[in-house]
RNA sequence: CGGGGUGUAGCUCAGCCUGGUAGAGUACUGCGUUCGGGACGCAGGAGUCGGAGGUUCGAAUCCUCUCACCCCGACCA
């Protein structure tokens, strides 16, 4: 490809609008150009990245046994009915309607229609096991669109839908998907992490997340120093301390507190350490007021909490509930004295301190030396409702904990029969009996491990793509193109010969200074590049410089074309 | 949706407080000089100052309304 024929558009200063490292990135290389909130164009040259996430994806998922298909982006309403769903997955849906009034959505997911044609098509167990795939435009109207295409309202998503006669042959394909996963994202020169995590609104068993390990990611995950254990942190277990609680040793006394209303303060007040402390959080539920107690050093697992009987779903309260419901504001509220009404909920951690401090529910006051069973009752509930942190023991009992960012780029579930069941979707077994298809389902977020991967591979210079995603793997870059016709005849022989070969390779024809040609190549990654001067060409050689390497060096003209080629694999 | 902020040339921004001919850098076009790390000179094109209404002799600037976008929180590939 020769950069005059093509359309390199890159910025000097990256747009206001760029928070995000990768997404300045992505539009100072001229990868996208924003529409509209959470709408992107693909230019030219980023769209040959996607392309090329595509194709690997497609590669793997082919090995891996899945058969590609196509479903429409716009799906009638009627289906998303059958499920609960239209209501359900609610403002976040693109609803729309057609010229007769009849209501659409644009998709936001597949399951629906992927389970209206398995229980059109399914007939037989004979048919079975089967795995649909698609790569495809997604619409999701988040609620806060941001990051580009990180967390883009349109995005390309890779969704595949199986189906299995047993939850046995659907753990089965779980696992093989799992595989194919771990595979691609590889491949794609990730540094990636699988990931227990939790089934959310898309609902089933079992589910594992795979992440980018980024600073920039969303997602907090905690993963074993010693294992290969992993769970997003809503989901990670804070293990039950080995320890038994101590006996008590001190009195209970009251300490004037005023004015400090959070645990960090309280303890400063009265040096002790903050894990000596115990914060109290009250929550509504269907209009009962709950007392959550975890350490003063920890923090609250809602998503945890809300799986607790009687806290499904929960809010906090508000100031006014808590003075009416407990007689003290926040900031001074604590679990001993509290009205019968009041039921208190600790977190293992709590249950088993003695002697700590919290809120004697009297504004400007806490209490020390408190001890349950002695001061007051033990909690109603004792239950993980708090967030792992580093250091904590590893679930699985081998290592630490530690904790890092990620970006979540795929997903995977065992829906089991959620869909299936709700739309009818069935086949006969071997006995002739009608059975409920077993279902699993497996997505990637094609877009977004573009922007992913960008957070990963980068430096002041602007991108490094791993190879596999470089839009282009090697530059050529002839100085003075226009003037030198030594120049451009070893250039365009060197380009015509890597292009025969089947090598995408960039011809900077444009005749720009050495300066911005460097610049452009480095800010929009290209893997490879070499240089080709006068200069050089004098002593039979062209120049080599690897994206990454600090200085160029020397290679012989006549075995340039072989060396690159075999850099290009 | 709540809280904060920004809208002036393709991009980055100044001008607004204190109303009086719409600016700079960069990018773009032409000519010339340059030519191995984002060159220089000269000339030039480019903005209904987000939109609507109001105040005023006069509004980018003051007032009201509105729209869009960005950032912080609850959702997700």
């Amino acid at each position: 490809m020769r950069a005059s024929q093509f359309f390199i558009s890159t910025l000097k200063e990256a747009p206001a609008e760029a928070e995000l490292l990768s997404h300045k990135l992505m539009l100072r290389a001229g990868l996208i150009k924003k529409l509209g909130s959470g709408l992107y164009t693909w230019m030219p040259l980023g769209l040959r990245v996607l392309r090329r996430v595509e194709h690997i994806v497609r590669e793997e998922m082919n090995a891996a046994g899945a058969v590609e298909l196509l479903m429409p982006a716009v799906q009638p309403a009627e289906l998303w009915q059958e499920t609960g769903r239209w209501d359900v997955f609610g403002p976040q849906m693109l609803k729309i309607k057609d010229r007769h009034e009849r209501d659409f959505c644009f998709g936001p997911t597949h399951e629906e229609v992927i389970t209206d044609i398995a229980r059109r098509e399914i007939r037989s167990y004979r048919q079975l096991p089967l795995n649909f795939y698609q790569i495809q435009t997604k619409f999701r109207d988040e609620i806060r669109p941001r990051f580009g295409v990180m967390r883009a309202r349109e995005f390309v998503m890779k969704d595949a839908y199986s189906f299995h006669v047993s939850f046995q042959d659907l753990e089965r394909e779980y696992r093989n998907m799992y595989d194919a996963y771990s595979r691609i994202f590889t491949r794609l020169g990730l540094k990636f992490r699988a990931v227990a995590a939790d089934p959310g609104a898309i609902g089933g068993t079992g589910s594992h997340e795979f992440h980018v390990l980024a600073d920039a990611g969303e997602d907090a995950i905690a993963y074993s120093s010693a294992s290969d254990y992993a769970a997003n942190v809503e989901l990670a277990e804070a293990v039950a301390p080995a320890r038994s609680r101590a006996a008590a040793t001190k009195k209970m006394e009251k300490v004037p507190t005023p004015g400090k209303t959070t645990c960090e303060d309280v303890s400063a007040l009265l040096h002790l350490p903050l894990s000596q402390s115990v914060k109290a959080l009250a929550v509504m539920s269907e209009d009962r007021l709950f007392m959550l107690l975890v350490r003063g050093d920890h923090q609250l697992n809602e998503v945890k909490a809300a799986k607790l009987p009687g806290l499904d779903p929960f809010r906090f309260a508000t100031d006014k509930e808590i003075e009416a419901r407990i007689g003290c504001r926040p900031g001074y509220i604590g679990p001993a004295g509290v009205p019968d009404a009041v039921m208190v909920i600790a977190d293992r951690s709590v249950a088993v301190m003695s002697d700590f401090v919290c809120g004697a529910n009297e504004a400007g006051f806490h209490l020390t030396g408190v001890n349950f069973g002695r001061d007051l009752p033990e909690p109603a509930l004792i239950a993980d409702i708090r967030n792992a942190i580093a250091g904590d023991p590893s679930p699985d009992g081998q290592g630490t904990l530690e904790l890092c960012r990620g970006i979540e780029i795929g997903h995977i579930f065992q829906l089991r029969t959620k869909y299936s069941a709700a739309m009818k979707a069935t086949f006969l077994d071997e006995g002739g009996k009608s059975q409920v298809l077993e279902m699993g389902c497996y997505g990637i977020g094609v877009s977004r491990i573009v922007a992913a991967d960008i957070e990963q591979g980068n430096d002041e210079k602007g991108i490094i793509w791993p190879m596999p995603m470089a839009p282009f793997r090697i530059a050529i870059a002839p100085i003075g193109y226009r003037k030198s016709a030594e120049v451009r005849k070893i250039a365009d022989q060197l380009h015509d010969e890597l292009q025969t070969a089947g090598i995408d390779v960039l011809l900077d024809d444009r005749d720009e200074r050495p300066g911005v040609m460097f610049a452009d190549l480095e800010l929009i990654g290209v893997p490879h590049r070499v240089t080709i001067g006068e200069r050089g060409l004098k002593e039979g050689k062209i120049e080599y410089q690897s994206r990454t390497d600090a200085s160029p060096s020397a290679i012989e003209l006549d075995k340039a074309a072989g060396h690159l080629k075999s850099l290009c694999g």
